[in-house]
DNA sequence: TTGTATT
C-alpha cells in the first residue's frame, strides 16, 4: 500500500554512527513505537544536537504514525514522528512532524521525498521540509515603502550586503502590481538585524510617502489579524450577542466595518440577492453601532463630501456614515506600512457604491428591513454594551473542514480580495457555516479565487447554491456548486 | 477550477 520510495538505506535502522545510543527506540514505543515524550532519559534515543524537525505535508488522513514510519525509516533512525491532530476532535490534520536522530537523515529525506512523490489519494506531492519552528528565528524582514517599480532584484541588491538572502518576495496585488513592500529572508537573525540597522529609515524611495521601512516580519500580528477575522465571521451577523464586541477592541470593529463595506460593494456589484444585501446592511448597522457606542473617536458625519452617496446615508438616516472607513481611527496606526486586512481591502473592493440604488433596488428594500429590525433595538443595545462586558462569545474552533455529504460547496470566481472570513460572511445568511477556505497561492499569497464552504446541513447548501450561483461580482459571476466528492474521477 | 495542514 505504500508508494515506492527512493531507497537510500535498506530499511534497517542504522545505528553505527550513533555511538552513544544505548537503547532502541522501539523499547519505549508502547503506543505506536514512534511517539515518546522526551523526559525519560534512560529510554530515549539520542538525537543530534542540530537535528532538524521536519514538517510532513500532504499525508492522507487515513495514514497514522505506524503507516508512515516505514516510509521515513528509509532515511535513518526516527527520533519522533507525530501526526498532527485537531486538539478537540482528534481529527487527522493531514500533516506530521518528523525528527530523525541524525540531521543528515532529515536532509536525505527532504531531498528524496519533498515534492517527489504523491501519496495515495492526494492531489499534491508530499511535503518534507523543516518545520516552521525550525526556521522561525527572526530572520525574515518586512520591507515597506518601496518604490512600486522596484523589482525583486532591486530589493536583493539593496539587502545583499548584509547577509545571505534566502528569499525575496515583492508583495503584489491582483493585477501584479507591486504593493510597495516585500519580504526578505536571511539565513540568520544577525544578518536580518544588520539590515534593519543599516536600512530602516535610511532613505526614501522615489514615489514613496515616507522613508524605507525595514522590520522583522511580524507573524504574530498576522496571526492575530486572521484570528480576528475568523472571529468576526464566527460571531455571525444574525447573532445579537455579536454586539458585545467590547472585549475584542478596535480590531474587531474595524473588521466589521471592512466586511460590511465588502458586502455592500458585493451587493451592489450587479445582480442582487436580497439575503446577501440584508446581511450587508445588518453588518453596516452593527459596525455603526459599535462605532457610536464604543469607539474612542466618535464618528461624526463630517464634511458633506465624506458621506458616501447612495445606499448608506439615505437608507439608514439615523446612523451616520456607516461605512466611514475614512474617518475611522480605532485601528492601531499602521506605521510600518505592513499590509493587513485593511490595506488589502482598501485597494481591492471599493467601499462606496458607484451609483445610488433605485427605489426598486432590492438593497434598499433590505435596508428598509434593517431599519425596522435594528432601529428600535438601538437604545437597548446601547445599554447592553455599557453594562455587559461579559465572557467573550464562545469561539467555535474552526477545525472541521468538511460537512456531511451534500453540505460542501465549491465556489469559483471569488473576488481576489476574499479570504476565508469574507467567504464565510458571504454564505452565513444561508445557514450555519462550519468552515470556509479560500485557496491561496503559496508563492504569491494571492487568492486563487476559489474556495470551499461547508454547512451543517444540505438544505443550507442548496439555498446557498440557489441564491449565490451566478451572483455577479464585478465582471465575474460566482460559480457555486456542490463540492466534487473526493472519489470522483477527474476527466482526462 | 475541488480542502495548504506547523505540536
Amino acid at each position: 500500500m505504500y508508494i515506492k520510495m527512493a531507497t537510500l538505506a535498506n530499511g534497517q535502522p542504522d545505528n553505527t554512527s550513533l555511538s552513544s545510543n544505548h537503547s532502541n527506540p522501539s523499547t519505549n514505543g508502547h503506543m505506536n513505537g514512534l511517539n515518546h515524550s522526551p523526559g525519560n532519559p534512560s529510554t530515549i534515543p539520542m538525537k543530534d544536537h542540530d537535528a532538524i524537525k521536519l514538517f510532513i505535508g500532504q499525508i492522507p488522513r487515513n495514514l497514522d504514525e505506524k503507516d508512515l514510519k516505514p516510509l521515513f525509516e528509509e532515511f535513518g533512525k526516527i527520533y519522533e514522528l507525530t501526526v498532527l491532530k485537531d486538539r478537540f476532535t482528534g481529527m487527522h490534520k493531514g500533516c506530521a512532524f518528523l525528527t530523525y536522530c541524525e540531521r543528515e537523515s532529515a536532509l536525505k529525506a527532504q531531498s528524496a521525498l519533498h515534492e517527489q512523490k504523491t501519496l495515495p489519494g492526494m492531489n499534491r506531492p508530499i511535503q518534507v521540509k523543516p518545520a516552521d519552528s525550525e526556521s522561525r528565528g527572526d530572520r525574515k524582514l518586512f520591507v515597506g515603502m518601496l518604490n512600486k517599480q522596484q523589482s525583486e532584484d532591486d530589493v536583493r541588491r539593496l539587502f545583499e550586503a548584509f547577509g545571505n538572502i534566502e528569499e525575496c518576495t515583492i508583495l503584489r496585488g491582483p493585477d501584479g502590481n507591486s504593493k510597495g513592500c516585500a519580504f526578505v529572508k536571511y539565513s540568520s537573525h544577525a544578518e536580518a538585524q544588520a539590515a534593519i540597522n543599516a536600512l530602516h529609515g535610511s532613505q526614501t524611495m522615489p514615489g514613496a510617502s515616507s522613508s524605507l521601512v525595514v522590520k522583522f516580519a511580524d507573524t504574530d500580528k498576522e496571526r492575530t489579524m486572521r484570528r480576528m477575522q475568523q472571529m468576526a465571521g464566527q460571531m455571525g451577523m444574525f447573532n445579537p450577542m455579536a454586539i458585545q464586541f467590547g472585549a475584542y477592541g478596535a480590531y474587531a470593529q474595524a473588521l466589521m466595518q471592512q466586511q460590511a463595506a465588502i458586502m455592500a460593494s458585493v451587493a451592489q456589484g450587479g445582480y442582487l440577492n436580497p439575503m446577501a444585501a440584508f446581511a450587508a446592511a445588518q453588518m453596516q448597522q452593527m459596525a455603526a453601532l459599535n462605532m457610536n457606542g464604543l469607539a474612542a473617536a466618535p464618528m461624526t458625519p463630517t464634511s458633506g463630501g465624506s458621506t458616501p452617496p447612495g445606499i448608506t446615508a439615505p437608507a439608514v438616516p439615523s446612523i451616520p456614515s456607516p461605512i466611514g472607513v475614512n474617518g475611522f481611527t480605532g485601528l492601531p496606526p499602521q506605521a510600518n506600512g505592513q499590509p493587513t486586512a485593511e490595506a488589502v481591502f482598501a485597494n481591492g473592493i471599493h467601499p462606496y457604491p458607484a451609483q445610488s440604488p433605485t427605489a426598486a433596488d432590492p438593497l434598499q428594500q433590505a435596508y428598509a428591513g434593517v431599519q425596522q429590525y435594528a432601529g428600535p433595538a438601538y437604545p437597548a443595545a446601547y445599554g447592553q454594551i455599557s453594562q455587559a462586558f461579559p465572557q467573550p462569545p464562545p469561539m467555535i474552533p474552526q477545525q472541521q473542514r468538511e460537512g456531511p455529504e451534500g453540505c460542501n460547496l465549491f465556489i469559483y470566481h471569488l473576488p481576489q480580495e476574499f479570504g476565508d472570513a469574507e467567504l464565510m460572511q458571504m454564505f452565513l445568511p444561508f445557514g450555519n457555516v462550519i468552515s470556509s477556505k479560500v485557496f491561496v497561492d503559496r508563492a504569491t499569497n494571492q487568492s486563487k479565487c476559489f474556495g470551499f464552504v461547508s454547512f451543517d446541513n444540505p438544505a443550507s447548501a442548496q439555498a446557498a447554491i440557489q441564491a449565490m450561483n451566478g451572483f455577479q461580482i464585478g465582471m465575474k459571476r460566482l460559480k457555486v456548486q456542490l463540492k466534487r466528492p473526493k472519489d470522483a474521477n477527474r476527466p482526462y
